[in-house]
DNA sequence: GGTTCTTATGAGCCTAGGCGCATAGCGATG
DNA sequence: CATCGCTATGCGCCTAGGCTCATAAGAACC
């Protein structure tokens, strides 16, 4: 496939190119990289694990207590605990018969935070508009 | 079912509080705002669109030039550009006929980059261990 | 060892959404 | 206005995955 001329402008000579405000000058990632990366996002596009992941951020807790916090079901609970922890996000440790859980990454943290901001900056510029 | 109180550990008073580690005092955002965060993510969690969203970054490029770098059909590339646009990751412009995607926005850059790194670490450390 | 508490997991239902095919919409050009 | 080139969209197929019920697995206690 012609993937030697990423595009193709048949009105005018445009594209400066090697002008002052080029924005980034790396190339796009490999196909497996960008499916982990994808699969990483994916694990944060769930409302229910966002909600669990919050909730475990805000101090250790185990699963009746966020049974208690979210209303999710048992089984439910433990399926997503066990994708984040999988991923690295969440941490268990026992503590008698039950697993408290705790969330030591800020990744996601900063992540939403990120995430967050734009939203509202994006809902700003709409109202304005 | 116990859903007063948030952990119940039953070996120890724990949770000092106002103590000096405490990971992060900001309470869990309310669902709507976590539906739309994972609405965000969740447009990020497709590796197609994160592959035309890393080639769009790469400089303004129109459909035609991007069926020719990913293979994917028109009809494809189209809906998840609609996609993205809607969401204000990418903007396009007429050239004659055709349009010319471009993608201002480093955010998405740098999601990808940290999300990236994070990887990088997790495979040292399962590659050490 | 049996009981009771917890968490994990197999099976299944159901919806969301990725992807392509065909076609409609729509700007440009003769 | 007819035609052509490019993009958007209705339709349908198919898989991924969220969620539940029921049940297994495992730790603590008698």
């Amino acid at each position: 496939m012609a993937a030697g001329a990423p595009v193709r402008p048949r009105a005018a000579a445009r594209q400066p190119r090697a002008s002052a405000a080029v924005p980034s000058p790396q190339l796009v990632p490999s196909p497996q990289l960008l499916e982990e990366i994808g699969r990483f996002f994916r694990l944060l596009s769930e409302p229910a694990r966002l909600q669990l992941l919050c909730q475990i951020r805000q101090g250790p807790i185990d699963v009746a207590g966020l049974m208690a916090a979210t209303g999710f079901s048992q089984s439910h609970i433990s399926r997503q605990l066990g994708m984040l922890q999988r991923a690295g996000l969440v941490s268990a440790e026992r503590d008698g018969v039950r697993l408290i859980y705790r969330a030591d990454d800020p990744l996601v943290q900063d992540l939403c935070a990120l995430v967050q901001s734009r939203l509202r900056q994006r809902l700003a510029a709409q109202l304005e508009q």
